[in-house]
DNA sequence: AATGAATGAGTATTCATTCAT
DNA sequence: CATGAATGAATACTCATTCAT
């Protein structure tokens, strides 16, 4: 009867305030109770809107995920690439590369589970938004790998495409047990190992 | 497809024969559509039994997707032991492994799909069966990479562990394309400039 | 059966109305098929609701049951609560209370079946809100009792729970026959010859 | 190959010995279970037979427990039967009955119950085995009435079948706490009050 | 007679999504 | 815009019973 009733309806919001809401919730939830178990009913309930405006906002739950997880790794892309301006060195730049890596992996074990589980092995990942963005992600390796060949650090003809997945899937590898398991992962350690292997190989120099 | 003589009821047949059509029906039926979409129904169909028969000899319909992989993996260990028979080199063996897991992933992505997705991610893998039966299969690197340590093609100290993690999880993430997308996949190219990187890195040498 | 204006989706009802739709279809139902042979589909359908909808307002099968029982005891309660408002003998009081529980049986069998088999069975029941009503009930028994003891026409010194407990129980096994086989069941005549007994007892008065 | 190989089939056995084991292995996982948790095979396990052979002894699941609650019936009776050929007094004969019977709800709550939830209650119980016996059992208390009717101790004109329900119901609603939650049942106390009401009444003598 | 492998019917329940209000 | 009541598809699993051996 007043015209400032509270109680019934929610105050209409700035769509930028809602998603954000929206997408902070979701996140906990699926970091805390992974995708399948997560309710879109929760997460309303934990933004503080009505199930019915999560759908005004995102197509499906799924999207909601996807969402959630673009934010994640742009936030990641921002902050490589601002630390990357003041490393000059290829082969820095890669070790940089690879710690920052690991430790996201560390950090972040969840939603690198919920990347890996419930984005990248879905069907209609290939040419997604999301995967630009893994693509923009590991193009930094690619960069440096390439700057090195430039410069002559690193041994021309190589097959940088190939030494990025290497890069990044045995750190991925590596860390399974930790994500799945309930193993350790010493971050320092890895990112020593993988460069060492990454730069010099295996084979016996005489 | 039905080619029984009796009209009403299954012949006792040996349980190595049940056990057998029942794991064949539902490897086929788990490749071609995958573990959320089979329908155990479907599975005992193409099995010719009666639902309730694949229960008699797989707890759940998880169960059956793991003894199918398990037979799998263990049809893949029996052919690698073999092959290593015949190579004593611990460069050669090492090619020929990281052949064998490229060609594997060639032409059953399917199955490594099922692995990957359903196995390895689910809580219980650790530890379970097929945790051991990949664990052998690992170890044939190790003991690779060991012998050319000891035999002295390989540098000394080199962490093994984290070797053998990133072969695979090179492999296995540049093969991501071509198991979710639908991208092509060389086995031949990728062995060799895997090998090349693992034997002697990427860095200059003068 | 179906008066519905809108074609696609059911109006939004009250609540009330819905529970009421529901709980009256789950009685009806209950009581021609019993409990096991009912299925929630069916009850769904003669509501005119889906079956999720049945869920909305009901944890489960069991619950819904519980509902209709419990229902259908408060109304006897207040009736018997309404008329008993208009005597005041204790004597009369019983004969009232062995009659109201004797015509109750007549003329809902189904429903006695459905509480004494489903619900007094239970291992639940104790405590639970049907039990906390189905005490109310057998209360209005100890009221009468302990008034006639009051005003003296009742001896002294009764065991009252003992009393109540022989009426209803005499009350129900007598009507077994009825109830599950396909025997008559004459109200007036177990009242009278229940009140006898119940007053008097057995032995010959000298 | 040698004419007694007891390894791979049972030694026939009398039908009499089958019969007994398999009862007494049903008895004692009805009891411990239920009907409905009971499963045959377990049965068939600690009765030392398969699961095939209960069924050649007895038709159903359910024949095999009505001959478990015959037997004890049986039993029952057969003790009842020679307590009372000591006892002339028809008041003596009456509390006997009411004692034994609320001494075996107290030893056998848990058949007492299979008897109710699964027989008594089923639509084929009437004219059925155990019906008979539950009749020839309840004649006990028929005769004493009617014995002491005859020597003048109780009245003329008594309702003698509704006094036999009156005394059997008492008894097992007074139970039901006992049977079906957790709740003491003290068979002296209950007799003796029971007694004392259906010899005497409630109403007050002047 | 004894076996035990094979059968197969039968259903409650969840929750992402929709759309009338 | 926001709501939240209503929807309804979709399926693994059990176990009493049968009957070929």
């Amino acid at each position: 009867m007043k015209d400032q009733t509270t109680t019934t309806r929610n105050r209409r919001l700035s769509p930028e305030k809602r998603t954000h809401d929206i997408m902070s919730a979701a996140r906990d939830h699926f970091v805390s109770v992974g995708f399948a178990d997560a309710s879109v009913s929760e997460i309303a309930a934990n933004a503080g809107v009505a199930e019915g405006t999560v759908y005004r906002f995102f197509e499906s739950k799924r999207a909601l995920l996807v969402a959630v997880i673009a934010s994640w790794f742009e936030a990641l892309i921002k902050d490589v690439s601002e630390n990357l301006d003041g490393i000059q060195d290829p082969t820095e730049r890669l070790r940089f590369l690879v710690w920052r890596h690991a430790r996201i992996i560390e950090t972040d074990p969840a939603l690198c589970r919920l990347f890996f589980d419930q984005i990248r092995s879905a069907e209609d990942y290939v040419n997604s938004p999301v995967h630009a963005l893994n693509r923009d992600y590991a193009d930094f390796v690619v960069a440096a790998l390439k700057d090195g060949v430039r410069s002559g650090v690193f041994q021309r003809g190589l097959n940088v495409a190939l030494i990025r997945d290497a890069i990044f899937g045995a750190l991925e590898h590596h860390a399974t047990g930790y994500l799945y398991g309930g193993a350790k992962f010493n971050t320092a350690k890895v990112t020593q190992g993988l460069l060492a292997l990454v730069l010099t190989g295996i084979a016996h120099k005489d």
